[in-house]
DNA sequence: GTCTATATAGCGATAGAC
DNA sequence: GTCTATCGCTATATAGAC
C-alpha cells in the first residue's frame, strides 16, 4: 500500500474531528482546512470535493470495522459482552469514525446511511450464533444502538451530557443483557 | 386558548414534515414556505426567525409529551410494554415531533438537545417504579432509544429501510424486555 | 503541492408595496 | 396578512500564480 501524503491524513483527521465534536453543519471546507493547517485550495488539491472527503471517512469506517470484526470474534468475554461494552464511546478510532459517519448520514448523505446499515448487518451476523433467538438478537443490537445514539446526540458544546451507564452500571447492564439474550 | 391562524399551523406542519423526511439541512425557509403554500415573506410574518420556528416545534413536543405521559400511566398492558411498543415509529403526532426535534438537535440546536434530555428523564421517572433496578431501567430506555434511532436514521429518500422489529417480532422483543426488567 | 482570488449559488432576514 | 425584491453573508468549487 503506497503511503498517503501526511497532509491528506491531517485533513481527514480534522474533518472527522469537526463532524464528531461540532456536527455536520460546522464541517465546512474552510473550518476543516483551518483545523488541518492548510488553505481551502490546499485542501481541495487532496479532496476535490466534499463528497470525496465523505468517501475518505467511509474508507476509514470500512478499515476500522474489519479490525473490530476480528477483535469481536476473539474477545475473551465473548462477542456479546464485547459488543455492548464497546458501544459506549471511548474515543477510539472505530467509535470516532462511526459517529462521524452517523453525522453525515443525518445530514442526508445516502452512502453513509447505507454504510451504517451495512455494518449493523455485519454485527448481527457476528452475534447471531451467540444468542438464543431473533428477539435476543434484536435486544442486543437495539441496546447498542441506544448507547451510540445517546453518545452521538450531542454534537455541539451544549453542556448537556448524555446519561449513559458507565463503570459499574455498565457492567450490570451487560450482565442483564447476557442473562436475557444467551 | 385562542385559535392560532391556520396558515401558522400549516407552516409548522411543513417544517416538521421536511425535518422528518429530508433532514435539517433541507428545512430551509424557502422549502418550508413552498411546502406550506406561502412565500418566504409570508412565512416570516408568522415566525420572525428560524429560531421561532424551532421553538414552535418544541412547544408541540411539550404538548404531545404531556398527552403521552397520561396514556403511558394508564396503559392496560402496563407502562413498560406501552413505552417499548410506542418507540417504533407509527407516524403519530408524538413520533413525528420527536424525530423532528432530534433532527434539530443533531443540527446543533441546543434547546432541542435539552428538550430531548428532559423528556427522556420524564420517561425514566414514569418507568422506574415498574422495573427491578437501575440496570433494568437502563435496558428499557436504551432499547427505546435504539428503536427511535433506527427509525430516525433515514432522513433522505435512500431506499434503505431500517431493520427494526415489527409485528410478532416486536411482541417477542417486548416479552423479552419485560422478563428481563420486571 | 499549496497558495490567493474569484465565480456562483443559496441561505436567513429586511423593506416596503398591496 | 401576504407578497416581491433585495441585502449581506457564507457555502462549495474553480482558476491560475508560485
Amino acid at each position: 500500500m503506497p503511503r498517503p501524503p501526511l497532509a491528506r491524513e491531517r485533513v481527514l483527521d480534522a474533518f472527522e474531528d469537526i463532524l464528531v465534536h461540532d456536527g455536520e453543519r460546522a464541517a465546512t471546507l474552510e473550518a476543516v482546512a483551518k483545523a488541518a493547517g492548510v488553505s481551502k485550495g490546499g485542501l481541495l488539491y487532496h479532496f476535490a470535493s466534499k463528497e470525496e472527503l465523505a468517501a475518505g471517512i467511509l474508507d476509514r469506517l470500512e478499515e476500522q470495522m474489519r479490525l473490530d470484526e476480528e477483535r469481536m470474534a476473539t474477545a475473551p468475554e465473548g462477542p456479546v459482552a464485547y459488543f455492548i461494552r464497546t458501544s459506549v464511546m471511548t474515543d477510539d478510532p472505530l467509535d470516532r469514525v462511526i459517529v462521524a459517519t452517523s453525522r453525515l448520514a443525518q445530514g442526508g448523505h445516502s452512502p453513509s446511511v447505507e454504510a451504517l446499515s451495512g455494518i449493523r448487518k455485519r454485527w448481527a451476523a457476528g452475534i447471531r450464533p451467540h444468542v438464543r433467538d431473533q428477539a435476543a438478537l434484536d435486544l442486543v443490537l437495539l441496546v447498542s444502538d441506544g448507547l451510540y445514539f445517546n453518545n452521538a446526540l450531542t454534537p455541539v458544546t451544549t453542556g448537556v451530557s448524555a446519561t449513559v451507564p458507565t463503570g459499574a452500571a455498565l457492567d450490570a447492564l451487560i450482565e442483564l443483557v447476557l442473562r436475557a439474550a444467551t
